[in-house]
DNA sequence: GATCAATTATGAACCGGTTCACCGCAACTT
DNA sequence: AAGTTGCGGTGAACCGGTTCATAATTGATC
């Protein structure tokens, strides 16, 4: 007896004639309707065990109008520190029955405007994700007339929109402080794109710091659009070569410290001694690395729990009419990559 | 006129009414049915612009029985390795007009069936997966009822499905060679589950080059279930406590490398000239770890893009009715952390 | 101008659940 | 005994598309 073989997809029809029953009845007993006898529930249960019944989610999202699926649209899979708040997220959307929707934006506005379309169609019951620009009219058009739940992650300028954002300006201005401390002066700075909030934060935190110790930024030592290593490599070589060489590299964009160590091995620099360096985010090779570079760290386990709890009460309504922004801190992890300028190391 | 506002979502009989059709014309319409007049065609495409009508893929996949998703589940999201797989994998679906749906499987054997019976009532086109162990009957039987296409992710042992797997015990083999080349004769090697095929072809192409080399191996070394850095760690520092601790570390299971260098550190032991390290999959850390780490290497993107453009054929039909299996070639990247044993390294 | 064939549009059934107005029946009133 | 209440189950409408048998229109032919 029971499932064996399977013929064909059991439906629900199939199993209120096992029963002997309505199928109305069979899917309040599926449905824990408490207007149901426990005799007629225990033998629509022996049915639905006995054919191995499952559930077209599909044909009970058309009905229902609520699929149990949750879109998150993120630049670039292959960041980890993404992958940590994915994963997180993705935890704890699962314990409550949602299923995770992934899609890359490439960081192009009309990736994004065509995914938020695709999401709408596919009738998702919310969104987590990134935009590239948060002053693009259609993207933000899009946003507002989403229909659903949307959370932007570290991103802002959308007051309407519920966010989880990471305290990139402390940081940076944490990180350049310690540099400025250490009697740094020419400090490079290596950022992603300023149309979008933490590399525009991590800027401000950087001339926060600047200004209050009077030290005036060089603009040629502030390279922005570094997005992967390669452009962090590239970036790093021209800078080092520049006759006035920077004394002090701070790598703020995301997942791009790996490129500068590649340059700086490259022309033969080595770190904490020939040049401090320190990293806008945390990593295993930050950390490993010899010797250790000092980063920006925050908890991004956290942050992906914040976001997936967060959008889950906005869906369930739970939330207050009006948006909510969570800022995660950051601390600075120093290790030994930033010594004191020598006296004689630059003219 | 056009989209303005959104009062109510446009439906396909609203596109109907306001073009002067029937519904099923739109349908055709959309579906862009050859057996409609240019002229209706027209204005049926200035209604649907006129109304902002967007496709409900819910009620579309209700009657085609197709949903256009195809389900990926993995161990683990953070690790690097399937980050790079899943992104490329990602990048066909999408061009391809599929969602990926994701899940963490968390290694467990009941997550996996549970996840698979989710996948089955969300009803997807495909399904892309790791499995914790290849011999569980549970999860074997799940995968042959799936009753879509299934892909297996670096697994083996299931012959009835397509699979895209990597060369770990050529891998293995090539790094054993070389540290044995190197005189070192204590190995310790750290690998993950032996259920599953990645560890066990390790450890099958490690056992063939000590076999050939005539090499016995002590049992004491060979550490399984190393399934994270701490795992790593753990068994890293118990056996440089051993009274006659190995003299080459062969760290190959996936992403733990940070782990086995974090207890190295530890104990003051300088990779390279204390001891020999070879990690089973290269990453970031290992080239730029100093000294650089040697690695066995293999092309992730190549082996997402394969397996997506498999899964694609295979949903599609055009794929033979025998499974296909893809192995992909690996490498070993020989850097600067093997050196030589030295005569008085050891008694 | 009538007949037939080919082309194009129609509308209702269908996909597989959910929901709700309604009905049958037992218990409770007076 | 007739009327009322209320619980538990029924069945049909509904969600929003797709599809196909059928109808309507057009064009060709005699």
């Amino acid at each position: 007896m029971s499932t064996q073989a399977k013929p064909r997809q059991v439906k629900l029809r199939d199993v209120a004639q096992a029963a002997g029953v309505a199928v109305g009845t069979v899917s309040r007993v599926l449905n824990a309707n408490p207007t149901v006898t426990e005799a007629v529930r225990r033998k629509v249960q022996a049915a639905i065990d006995d054919l191995g019944y499952e559930m077209d989610v599909v044909a009970q999202s058309l009905r229902g109008g609520t699929t149990k699926m949750v879109a998150c649209a993120i630049r670039d899979f292959d960041i980890p520190q993404f992958a940590t708040y994915i994963k997180e997220a993705e935890r704890i959307f699962r314990e409550n029955g949602y299923t995770l929707l992934l899609s890359s934006t490439t960081n192009q506005p009309d990736v994004e405007m065509a995914l938020l379309r695709a999401f709408e169609r596919r009738r998702v019951d919310g969104i987590m994700m990134t935009i590239s620009d948060e002053g693009h009219a259609g993207v933000t058009k899009a946003l507002a007339e989403a229909g659903v739940p949307v959370l932007l992650i570290d991103r802002d300028h959308i007051g309407t929109l519920d966010r989880v954002t990471v305290d990139h300006f402390g940081g940076a201005r944490a990180a350049t402080q310690h540099l400025l401390g250490l009697g740094h002066r020419r400090i490079a700075m290596l950022v992603g794109d300023l149309k979008a909030f933490p590399s525009r934060s991590r800027v401000e935190g950087f001339r926060a710091a600047c200004a209050a110790a009077g030290v005036a930024i060089d603009p040629g030592l502030l390279r922005e659009r570094v997005l992967d290593q390669e452009d962090a490599f590239r970036e790093t070589m021209a800078l080092l070569s520049l006759p006035d060489a920077p004394t002090a590299f701070f790598v703020a964009a995301m997942d791009t410290l790996g490129g500068s160590l590649r340059a700086l091995r490259a022309l033969g620099r080595e770190v904490g001694r020939d040049v401090a360096l320190v990293a806008g985010s945390d990593s295993d090779l930050a950390e490993l690395y010899s010797p250790g570079v000092t980063a920006i760290r925050w908890n991004l386990a956290e942050m992906g729990r914040h976001a997936a709890t967060m959008l889950l009460e906005r869906m369930r309504g739970e939330a207050p009419a009006t948006s909510r922004a969570l800022k995660l801190p950051t601390t600075l992890v120093i290790r030994q990559s930033c010594q004191a300028v020598t006296p004689g190391n630059r003219d």
